[in-house]
DNA sequence: TCTTGACCTTCCAGTAACTGGAACCCCTAT
DNA sequence: ATAGGGGTTCCAGTTACTGGAAGGTCAAGA
C-alpha cells in the first residue's frame, strides 16, 4: 500500500508518516520503483503511534510503548510504569495551567476593557517583585 | 548593571536575556568593553516579559504587551483582548489535558500492573479503529 | 505517442523559546 | 604574570513535525 492510502487510514499525515520512518519508528520496505511499500503491520504500529500520541506520550515514550508491545515476554508492570510517568507529567502541566488560568481570569475580570489606558493587568505585570 | 546582575534581579537566565535582545525584545546600550550595560528601565522590561512568559503568553503577544505597556494612550479593551485570547488557549489546552488524562487514568487503573504480558493499556493502543 | 495531473521521492529550512558549548576578550586580585 | 570569574559572539541541538523546492513515476485521455 502506497503512503497516501496509508495516510488515509491511520489518520496520520504523510510527512509524519515519513518523519517516523526517519527516526526509526517504522521501516517499511521499499517497491522497485522506489516508493514505501507498506505491509498490515507497518499500519498496525502508526495506527498505534497515532494512539499513543494523542494520548500525550513523546516519541520515546512511543518508542518504549511500541518495543513493549512486540515483546511478547513484556510485564504489564513496564507499561503500566511508563503510562503512570505520562500521567504524573499531564498532572503537572495540567497544575501549572490551572494556576496560569486562575491568575489570568482574575486579571480579566478587574480589568474595565474599555478605551481608558489604565489596565489591572499591565499594572499586575509590571509590579515590583 | 551587567548581565549578570540583572539576571539575579530578574530571575531570567542570562542566555534568556542575550536572547530577548537578538529577538528584539530589549535594547540595552553597550558599555566601552562592549559589555551590555542594563538602565532601570531594561531591568522592568525584562521583569515584566519574565512574569508575562510565566502567565504563558507566546513571545508575540508579550511583544504586544509592552508595547501597549509603552503606549501610554492605551486601551485597556485592547490588553483585556489579548489576554482573553490568552485565556481562550489556556481553556483549549486544559480540555485537551483532561481528555488525556482521564483516558490514560482509566487505562491505568485497569491494568495488572504485574509481570504477565497482558496488559489493557497496549490492548487500546492497538485496538483496531 | 504525448501530455497532463496526481502521485511519489529526497533534501533543506523553519517553527517556539530557549539551552549548551566552544572560542575568545576583559577585569581584578594576588 | 597569571588565575579566576566575568563578559562576548556564533553555532548546534532540543520537540515533533511542517512547508516547499526539485525532480522521478504512473495511469488516463487526445
Amino acid at each position: 500500500m502506497n503512503i497516501s492510502d496509508v495516510a488515509k487510514r491511520t489518520g496520520l499525515p504523510v510527512k509524519t508518516i515519513r518523519y517516523y520512518e526517519d527516526i526509526g519508528l517504522i521501516a517499511p520496505a521499499r517497491s522497485g520503483n522506489g516508493y514505501r511499500s507498506f505491509s498490515d503491520s507497518d499500519i498496525h504500529k502508526l495506527a498505534f503511534l497515532g494512539r499513543a500520541r494523542s494520548l500525550g506520550f513523546g516519541i520515546d515514550a512511543c518508542r518504549g510503548l511500541l518495543r513493549l508491545y512486540n515483546d511478547k515476554s513484556r510485564a504489564s508492570a513496564d507499561v503500566k510504569k511508563l503510562a503512570q510517568e505520562h500521567l504524573a507529567e499531564i498532572d503537572q502541566k495540567l497544575s501549572e495551567l490551572h494556576q496560569m488560568r486562575d491568575t489570568l481570569s482574575h486579571l480579566i475580570e478587574t480589568c474595565a476593557g474599555n478605551d481608558r489606558p489604565d489596565c489591572p493587568i499591565l499594572a499586575d505585570l509590571a509590579s515590583e517583585c
